[in-house]
DNA sequence: CTGAAAGCGCTTACAG
DNA sequence: CTGAAAGCGCTTACAG
């Protein structure tokens, strides 16, 4: 199958080369209707395809975008890249979506082999670790935004949960209910990420709001290897807490098989609230008590940032963007 | 920012670009030290980064897959679509991935989309309607490889599970527990897909096998929208089935949902066993028997053979590959 | 050991 | 209304 070239059709229409990219642009202005319909007709017959290597590279344009996450077992992180999937699309870009793997040397290589792709612009939930390469692009005004997560002192805008809000909607909701004995879980990164900075932090805050003495002891962040023996260990304090924030699905996860595992019942032996709202959260036995975020929403929003930025080639107000999460009462609390 | 070419480089080390070309594709053969190391200082200079959309052009590859899914809410796709990914970026490749959303329209558009992008093959779940594109694109020796259904006709290799054993797999467990009265739902798709079609005929075989008779009226293939009504029919019926086989993930949270509205218990009021090892399977109360697919190894074996046929450019085998089923057997049969 | 030149397949001022 | 020419940033025979 040799490759038919825009130099075929011309031949083929008997036409310039010129006059045949214009026809493809529909730049078709001043173009007689016989020369048009003499081209349509090449182009069928000849089957042509553009080359869109060839135009990216005279245009400098890929129309593509590269989304690096950091790290793609989150199940925030499907939904909010399918979002962004779904707006470019729509807007005809393409998307290149990598996993960094909580890794910040993946990371910088994923920039860097984007970047000489030429992809238009980056969607990055940055592991936090690569500032000078953060800075670098925005001082090149090249287009980026961050997904989940912000850092300070780097003035790229930035998608976000209302992290302090999701935590004191599940706090309050245990308090409601009765409990004071509340412990937090999250994973721990090394890397202050921000959403786990400010869900602990939003934590202390709601208990303080509501006088509930703060134990440090009921605060664990830590890989999500070590999951089960913290567990085991925070359940058998003298006085255990009696339940439990989910900081993310994983440690939701971890935390249902620590229960099954050791024939615990939820939620008489210990209430549970996950932040992120699992897929088997409503079909699950007790169906489980969730913060959900709005993450078709942050993930669209994202993406029509870092459109504009692309398109419009102007300074977009750089100020970042927080997302309101949702309390989905259920039985597990 | 205005971006650095390799003229720049050569311009500040003071050599051609031909030569600075060759310092960055490593054929130094014959290079002198004192050049390499004045490109190497100019390069870093000049914080040069090279164009891949140049190299692409001239070279005609640009190291890059395309994978268009049928439908990605299967949890099958998202696991071989991971692993597609793994292997192609171990060998330096990028992967473009597409939802065609079970419409043979959208997946036409993609196909000519993709190569417009110039991509070096494509790895297809194919919904089967577009047979006159993938023969033009086996005819024109274009690398394509399918994943999880084949195509009758078109002499493209295919990666598949094993599906028949995969049902014997599930039915026979059912049988050793004493069942007989067994029914399966898969979710209906028009166009008729490899594993459904081969699944429902497993499922009468084995249950022939083993002298079980065949109730038409067991076997459920609707839209997963219509699953609750079937669902709600079928056990209804004089006789009801008193197992059921989830066809894949979809259909198993579908019949989990239900049998929870309804208040039924697993096993004891409905026996069931799902394909494909959902993530919540093991923690689940009761934990799901399932039926896994080597989803890791097939996704592995198809980007394989994908960039065998583009790197080797000569014909590779073109058989189908078959790939084993594993019964995890848990406590929901 | 290195460089000049052609060319990958397009697009885009510009001239007419 | 259409075409000739230059150029996007590379690579690659080929000459020396």
């Amino acid at each position: 199958m040799k490759t038919v070239t825009i130099g075929d059709v011309a031949a083929q229409a008997e036409v310039s080369k010129s006059t045949v990219s214009q026809y493809l642009n529909e730049r078709y202005d001043y173009m007689g209707e016989k020369t048009k319909q003499r081209i349509q007709d090449a182009v069928e017959k000849l089957g042509y395809q553009p080359n869109i290597v060839a135009r990216s590279l005279k245009q400098k344009s890929t129309k593509t975008i590269g989304v690096i996450v950091a790290n793609i077992l989150h199940n925030f992180t499907t939904e909010v890249t399918r979002a962004i999937e779904d707006v470019c699309h729509e807007s005809d870009f393409h998307t290149i979506i990598c996993n960094a793997d909580d890794d910040p040397f993946k990371e910088k290589h994923y920039i860097e082999m984007l970047r000489a792709k030429q992809v238009d612009g980056l969607i990055i939930f940055p592991t936090g670790d690569n500032r000078d390469l953060y800075q670098k692009m925005l001082d090149g005004s090249y287009p980026v935004v961050f997904m989940d997560r912000e850092l300070e002192g780097v003035e790229i805008p930035s998608v976000l949960l209302h992290n302090s809000k999701a935590v004191a909607l599940a706090i309050e909701h245990f308090v409601e209910q009765g409990y004071r004995r509340i412990g937090m879980m999250t994973t721990s990164l090394k890397h202050h990420t921000t959403p786990r900075i400010e869900r602990v932090e939003g934590y202390k805050n709601t208990l303080k709001n509501n006088e509930i003495p703060i134990h440090d002891e009921y605060i664990i962040s830590v890989d999500s290897q070590s999951l089960q023996t913290e567990l085991e260990e925070l359940l058998h304090l003298e006085k255990p807490p009696e339940a439990m924030l989910a900081g993310n699905d994983l440690v939701l996860i971890e935390t249902l098989k620590y229960v099954k595992h050791k024939g615990l019942r939820i939620p008489d032996d210990l209430a549970v609230i996950g932040i992120d709202d699992v897929s088997f959260a409503s079909f699950y036995t007790p169906s489980i008590t969730t913060v959900a975020q709005p993450t078709f929403k942050m993930g669209k929003a994202g993406a029509e940032l870092l459109l504009n930025k692309i398109q419009m080639k102007k300074e977009i107000r750089n100020s970042s963007l927080r997302f309101e999460p949702t309390l989905m009462v259920r039985d597990s609390v």
